[in-house]
DNA sequence: GATATAATTAATAAAAATTATTATTTAGGA
DNA sequence: TCCTAAATAATAATTTTTATTAATTATATC
């Protein structure tokens, strides 16, 4: 068993099934992925894993903070374990999703914008090295 | 009939059909708005619009860059017209999405990345001035 | 370690969202 | 005005997501 993984189920409260541990795995495992990317891999290590479990889970998993949605346009959301503040590179030919470090990326400003911030996304869409090259 | 919206559909290479005026004006006149929005706010004009319709519609005007997506966590994607480069407040309350100039609200340190970056789209999630007031 | 109980799961049905099909209508050029 | 390809409405089909339910299981308490 991951412990890892273990450890941040419980310290969330959430109690420790096999299909958790599991789906945890599969998204560390890719670093990214969607509904069906978590399926497909959590079934690799648990075959009778229902796909409604998946979506269930990854509900709870998000409410606890334990997941993070990635909402993107023109493709299903992705999901990714709760780290640091970063950004992603989203490249618009292959879909693929990469994390960077934006700490260093962008100076805020700061501002008065009457708005509670609670968390700041930056996504960049472009092609990446990948598909530069292989095209 | 919508001057400004009949010349962007012929600009962009598009025939001019009273259900896409509708669909470009229900957006134009909401600012934002998903799917469910978009059909509903078109009835209102045009009551034997099919939703099919919308969706086709949002689709080739997404592809013809009159339309731009945006994919938001927890929501259904919302539809704008393409404009000049901007962010989004998004409340996590009640999903109101504002359009922000995030010219000045960062200053790009540039780098090396990589990356051939098209677009970039900073989301900022928290809670908007009228939440804060009506709790 | 055994047991009670509430939470979780698999299987499935139901609902919601999106896309495909098709006959008809229409926009826009000849 | 007429022709033709494109667009539309209506609907079916598909895909995605959520709800239901009976059975199973994690964990707290003994």
């Amino acid at each position: 068993m991951q412990m890892k993984v273990v450890n941040s189920l419980k310290e969330h409260g959430l109690k420790v099934t096999p299909q958790r541990v599991t789906i945890l795995s599969a998204i560390e495992k890719k670093g990214h992925a969607n509904i069906d990317e978590i399926y497909q891999e959590a079934k690799t290590t648990n075959p009778t894993m229902s796909l409604a479990t998946v979506y269930k889970n990854i509900t709870s998993l998000i409410e606890t903070k334990l997941l993070k949605e990635v909402a993107i346009n023109n493709q299903k959301s992705k999901y990714e374990l709760s780290k640091k503040p970063h950004s992603h590179l989203i490249c618009k030919k292959c879909g693929n999703l990469e994390d960077i470090d934006s700490h260093n990326l962008f100076t805020l400003n700061s501002d008065k914008l009457d708005f509670d911030i609670e968390e700041v996304e930056l996504n960049i869409y472009g092609i990446c090295n990948q598909c530069k090259k292989s095209n």
